[in-house]
DNA sequence: CTGTTAGCGCTTTCAC
DNA sequence: GTGAAAGCGCTAACAG
């Protein structure tokens, strides 16, 4: 029940420069590291020595207003909750900090209207540049307007036919490369477990692995099975629809290693043996995928590239460079135990 | 190549005054809520309406810097790549956002140095309030230094005998818990996988294993093992030191799911079953450990409610209120497949 | 080298 | 009901 302390006005450039019978300018250029050359060495000296004593801490807000910006990047995510995410910020945070910006991280819920509100708010503190996360095809035309006032630059999710910066991953590529992996392990008859329509890096990824699939001869199992959201709970629903309407194919390629945990789990709760009855496949290797039960084949998403890159971007933007083109980066194919030739 | 688009700058309180021929005063009621009865019905409305025309959004550097506060609240992780700091955050961002706050998130590599830097940072901006994920015994007083000027809590990683609140789990009690599982499973024969002791959840849940075990009558495997980080590297190493000491203990302890993960593919690599040969249990229960191979037993740390507690007790030393007594939140045990009896 | 002046965009007395 | 004036803390001309 203690008090947390003291009176907690902090000291400010005038606090100083009446110690010391200065101005206050004095004291801007003498604590300012490009001007201090300005001040006459002694005075310096005395006014940093104030400055210290008095605990002086400068007020970033204040600067912010005055030079019109706030060394803050808004990044805009769907679901911390998903560790596919964390690489991301991991990347974005260790760009922002080597240039002297703060992150500040907020969360949809993939949510549009959350996401809309997110962005007003963001406009309003004048950040120096938004990095959004969490697109969904129908956030296209908020992001533009958005773009309008504040540099933004969309990463992770892409957005097509937009007129910001997007910096992504291939994903078609990576859906061929699943495709390729079934036929080469012998399957005939594969399923997807779809992610959301509204998130274009699932039906990108789906266009892949389909156009790759017909072109290796293989067979689509019919039921088109839509996660609401890319989350356990639901690969374990599509997954025991896809049980429940039979046939059964011998491998399936889920369109995040969160739908393919789910999956696992249902078709094990089903006595059905991963890989030997069926494959399954994830996508983005997010952490830990390695160490899960089976270990799961998957494909690479180089989520800390996408959010080094969509961090250089909004840092140049944010200097008032010229936008340059969008970045696309190669996932990669990640083989472990999950999939196996179908047993004959 | 293409631009981002026409000039940015925003329209101000004085623009819409200037365009209707009214005082920016009047503007300023007639778009805050709680003033808006003030300004004539008419006149408002013309004001809302240029309001929209014109594209205002209110900067909220320019009324913090008026009203001495931010809306902003600062939250400094060790290392978000680390999945168990995921719900703590998820707490605190739920809870803040439920009250119109931002947090503004940022990473310290675990450094001490970085922290100091950081905090440093955050009072700068004038964040309302900090919250400090990050603790290490050795920043006690450079946390207690930066409470003085802004509100500050320490969460998850607790310190002892710190003027500020510490919102904790009981990590003792977890401790206990994992020992008296050991004993009842037939174990005689344990050892500990130890955090680093500089954060102090793990010498207390040391501490909470060692005195349970010796009251249960267990033994305690000689070598002290000590990670230098809580990662699954570190595991891997401290099991092969382990494994090179013999005897081998039958059932390990290791002071999180990171390091228990590792520990389980040392083994593994030396051809031990795990619960087999021996058994793991680790704390946390992180994201996806009940989907790991095998599922790991663990502890649960209630990150979430850590997460939100914290926000909680932040956002009311931010409005001024007296500082309230400390929390602590029980774990709960988490039995899985990573531990069984011995075999004998 | 240092002081003066002005203003970033907003809110808040205090007048009228 | 609305206007006028002042100031949050800082920096950037411009003087001297």
């Amino acid at each position: 029940m203690t008090d947390t302390g003291g009176q907690r006005r902090n000291a400010t450039l005038a606090d100083i420069a009446a110690e010391l019978d200065l101005h206050p300018s004095t004291v801007s250029r003498a604590l300012d590291p490009a001007k201090a050359a300005m001040v006459k060495a002694p005075t310096r000296r005395r006014i940093v020595e104030t400055a210290d004593r008095l605990g002086y801490r400068p007020n970033l807000a204040a600067k912010g207003l005055k030079e019109g910006r706030t060394a803050t990047i808004a990044v805009i995510a769907a679901d911390l909750g998903n560790p596919w995410v964390t690489p991301i910020i991991h990347g974005l945070t260790s760009r922002m900090t080597s240039s002297g910006s703060v992150p500040v991280i907020a969360e949809t819920g993939d949510d549009s209207s959350t996401l809309a509100a997110l962005l007003d708010h963001m406009v309003a503190r004048r950040v120096d540049a938004i990095v959004v996360l969490a697109a969904r095809r129908a956030d296209r035309e908020i992001i533009e307007a958005t773009s309008r006032l504040v540099p933004t630059v969309v990463a992770a999710r892409p957005l097509e036919d937009i007129g910001v910066p997007v910096v992504r991953e291939r994903s078609r590529l990576g859906g061929r490369l699943l495709a390729e992996h079934f036929a080469e392990l012998g399957h005939r008859r594969v399923a997807q477990l779809r992610g959301p329509e509204e998130v274009l890096n699932f039906p990108n990824r789906a266009e892949g692995f389909s156009a790759r699939a017909s072109e290796m001869g293989l067979e689509e199992a019919t039921p088109r099975l839509v996660a609401a959201r890319p989350t356990i709970d639901e690969g374990s629903r599509l997954m025991d629809e896809l049980l429940d309407r039979g046939p059964l194919p011998t491998a399936v390629f889920a369109h995040n290693d969160l739908l393919a945990v789910g999956a696992v789990a249902a078709l094990r709760r089903r006595a059905q043996s991963v890989p030997d009855d069926v494959s399954v496949a994830g996508y983005n290797d997010m952490p830990l995928t390695e160490h899960l039960d089976p270990a799961l084949t998957t494909v690479r998403f180089p989520g800390w590239q996408v959010g080094h890159e969509a961090a250089t971007v909004a840092l140049s933007l944010a200097a008032g460079e010229p936008r340059f083109g969008d970045v696309a980066l190669d996932p990669e194919f990640v083989p472990r135990r999950s999939t196996a030739p179908p047993r004959e």
